[in-house]
DNA sequence: CTAATAGTGTCTGTTAGACATTATCCT
DNA sequence: AGGATAATGTCTAACAGACACTATTAG
């Protein structure tokens, strides 16, 4: 961008966004994919996304896909979405030059997806089943979208440490039970559940207790006090990862 | 990309690479920045980039694009190199719909630039003067790049707390108070030397002796033992800048 | 009662920040 | 000597991990 040169010259793009919408059920780190109806990659499982419109930016396109894709309104549902990065090796799509800006999303728990126009089929997977260098399960995933994701979890589990991020995983109101459970899905380790509620509780203002008395609710064993998510987005001090 | 829509029946971009080149100049943290020929913004200041090609990734293009317009070679010169996000408001261009791939670069002390075939001029900036809200010192950026150039000061401050780059900032042989004069330049704030030392030393493998015995240098006072930069690219356990 | 989950208290080794002290050069 | 920079040592408060103990529910 630093000459007069017209850009109409320059060789033309396609631009797409992806999506890597990341949610916990029952206490599974999942990650949805739909399934691609046409050529390249018919049958084969993918990211969700589309293309971009002379109109909007990157995080507008990706709203709009998700809203499309899932029937989740972003702005309503307490949605995070963050640009993830760019993915632009020429042959990444075959038919043509495709430039594809990635994005993450965290939801809490959604209801099974419906399949909007563009995806023949979509579902939650377990990130687990996904990982690199596994064959024996998952399906394997169009264009470089298996690349994609492994950043996306990248980027997930390291945001936990330094922001607030967690509490996007979970309903409005939530336990610290919840929470941890939270963490141990993305992190895939055992965390010390005195310890965990210190830090928590004795950060700047990640949670509050829900109303004035602290209520309690039902479960199996003695109820739990319940928090709502405080107005902070960076964890002070930070919830580091035991070192393996 | 979830669907068998062709893409060639969709809108076209333009794509380019825009890069926040950075250095420590004198102890100041700089940016290079190049003076634009044509409009719009003809006689503005900006950051150094240009279009994708066809045949090139966005990394290859922002390696490219250094080459072109300092003279460096990225892969020689041990300059670290990375994505910081893309830029697509659909105004940012006022002739067309440009979309572009931002890059930060870090590198030891270089020479002043040979502007290239492209640049009119190029020339080192301190970080300091282009701050935003700062009307009274530097030069009014081009484009959107006074926000890119923020989102890439920050990305530097950060990752200077987890990562072992201070030391791309440094030539290959340095001694631990230039290391943080580094430090000190990005963060502007001062650090106990005593305490810098211990942290930087006791890291996973930051800095490596140089040679078999600590060699000694010349300056003002008591030589400085040389170092080199290890082999870590993660900072562990990280350093932190102290809290305001 | 037992099982299960929530919440509190405490001990110990490590670390961060502050700062004093010693070392080695130059003029 | 005196100034300047490098390197080391030490003290203290805060914190992390580990783990024991108490509290409240269901069955």
């Amino acid at each position: 961008m630093t000459t007069g040169y017209d850009p109409r010259a320059f060789p033309p793009f396609a631009v797409t966004v992806d999506l890597a919408l990341f949610t916990i059920r029952n206490g599974v780190f999942t990650v949805l994919l739909v399934e691609r109806g046409g050529e390249p990659f018919a049958g084969a499982w993918a990211l969700p996304g589309g293309f971009l419109l002379e109109s909007e930016d990157a995080a507008t396109a990706a709203r709009r896909e998700l809203a499309e894709e899932t029937g989740v309104d972003v702005a309503a549902a307490g949605v995070h979405l963050e640009q993830l990065g760019t993915y632009s090796a020429p042959d990444r799509d075959p038919r043509m030059r495709v430039v594809s800006v990635a994005h993450v999303a965290l939801a809490p728990d959604l209801p099974e997806p419906q399949a909007g126009t563009d995806a023949a089929r979509a579902r939650w997977w377990p990130v687990g089943e996904l990982a690199p260098g596994r064959s024996d399960q998952g399906p394997q995933l169009a264009f470089d979208h298996a690349l994609i994701l492994a950043d996306a979890v990248d980027r997930v589990a390291a945001k936990l440490e330094y922001s607030t991020l967690a509490t996007r995983f979970v309903p409005p109101t939530f336990t610290l039970g919840e929470l941890q459970a939270v963490y141990e899905a993305v992190w895939a380790v055992p965390l010390d559940r005195a310890n965990f509620r210190r830090k928590v509780l004795s950060a700047d203002d990640m949670v509050r207790p829900d109303g004035g008395d602290p209520r309690l609710t039902a479960g199996r064993g003695r109820p739990a006090a319940l928090y709502r998510a405080g107005r902070a987005t960076t964890l002070n001090p930070p919830l580091l990862r035991p070192a393996p």
